[in-house]
DNA sequence: GTCTATAGAAGGATAGAC
DNA sequence: GTCTATCCTTCTATAGAC
């Protein structure tokens, strides 16, 4: 394979990305990709040989990415309101660069429970719930971890994944998305560990089931 | 019209509903709607003349019932936190039993400009704004009160939206999906007034920016 | 109003020249 | 390796009989 053969070959792909990122499997075209590509339809083929070769090449770069980064910021080593803090400046700011990201995942993985699978294989949650464990022993009860995960990352994902509906609706009320997003870095965050906190406070008033 | 055409209309529309959520615009298939309504593919034409057409239609409905549950439950006339409650209760309790309702909003939405003004123009906010304005007059600043809402509703929608992946990583833990929703029924709530009242307590070391 | 048959368009895939 | 031309399947849409 010459160093053309990967030129062609990559552009194709980023081109693929960007369209199945937009779009989905279903409304993608071939024709769209070539174009974006600068190439033939005929090359798409020539490459990667059907769309739902291609598309399965650029799913998994897509899979991976999206886990990779949430994955690695709950490997930094500081203490856990912090990590909190870092969690959502850095996943929030990596999610500002890929707006498109989630909901492709969310969409696919929806359609297709091979996709599901993939996706799934890729996810060991349990090293980083082993690590919020630790980090968060005493403070919470076992049980509640998954639903502090889950938590987190609703208040993370959510905001980017609604984007077009959002910025319609606050714009109505005169605020600006981009702003919203950057206050959401802090006030997240906050959120999260202030409703620790309190629960601490409280810790005698709840039943334990 | 007479009642067999009524009934053929809306046995075409359910078809339609179940279709169109289920699959999307781009992938789902008049056949299949045909077929989902036990009638020949010719006579979804005859009703509504174009897939364009009756997706719409299948649209209008389906947008108008997702914010209109949200909205109705805003109205109810009770204190603060138990309006919190009573929101994660019936939403989340709406949602289970529509549970691709919201992914086909935002998949829609994000897709065409055209179908995000049309759920915007269903949207008046001001209205709920302003109920949850008066109802926390005093323990939380004006501006934080976006912030709130989008806490709430990310809360609420994004563990339904993400149903397959976070089924299969609870499943992972030994954790089911199904018992999971109904804790988190009153673990959101918790989580959003534990939030809350910490915010109070600790009011003034808060910049006020 | 409902069906069968078919037109017509769109899109994925391949053949074959260069 | 890349292009043009074309095949073939799939799907929306319509014509026309009943």
């Amino acid at each position: 394979m010459t160093a053309t053969d990967k030129h062609t070959e990559s552009k194709i792909f980023e081109a693929a990305t960007e369209i199945f990122e937009e779009k989905g499997l279903a409304a993608a075209r071939m024709q769209d990709i070539a174009d974006r590509a600068s190439i033939n339809k005929a090359l798409l083929h020539y490459y990667f040989r059907t769309k739902e070769k291609l598309f399965m090449a650029v799913f998994d770069k897509l899979a991976e990415k999206m886990f990779r980064k949430f994955a690695s910021i709950f490997e930094e080593d500081m203490p856990f309101e912090e990590k909190i803090r870092y969690f959502f400046y850095e996943h929030m700011s990596f999610l500002e660069k890929n707006p498109k990201l989630p909901m492709f995942i969310l969409t696919e993985v929806n359609r297709s429970p091979e996709l599901l699978d993939k996706f799934l294989s890729m996810v060991n949650i349990s090293n980083i719930k082993s690590k919020i464990s630790a980090d968060i022993s005493g403070s919470l009860p076992e049980e509640a971890i998954p639903h502090l995960m889950v938590s987190i990352i609703s208040l993370s994902v959510f905001p980017i994944v609604a984007k077009p509906i959002l910025q319609g609706i606050l714009s109505q009320a005169g605020i600006e998305y981009r702003q919203f997003i950057k206050e959401r870095k802090q006030v997240a965050p906050d959120f999260i560990i202030n409703a620790i906190r309190q629960y601490n406070v409280q810790t005698n008033n709840k039943p334990q089931k």
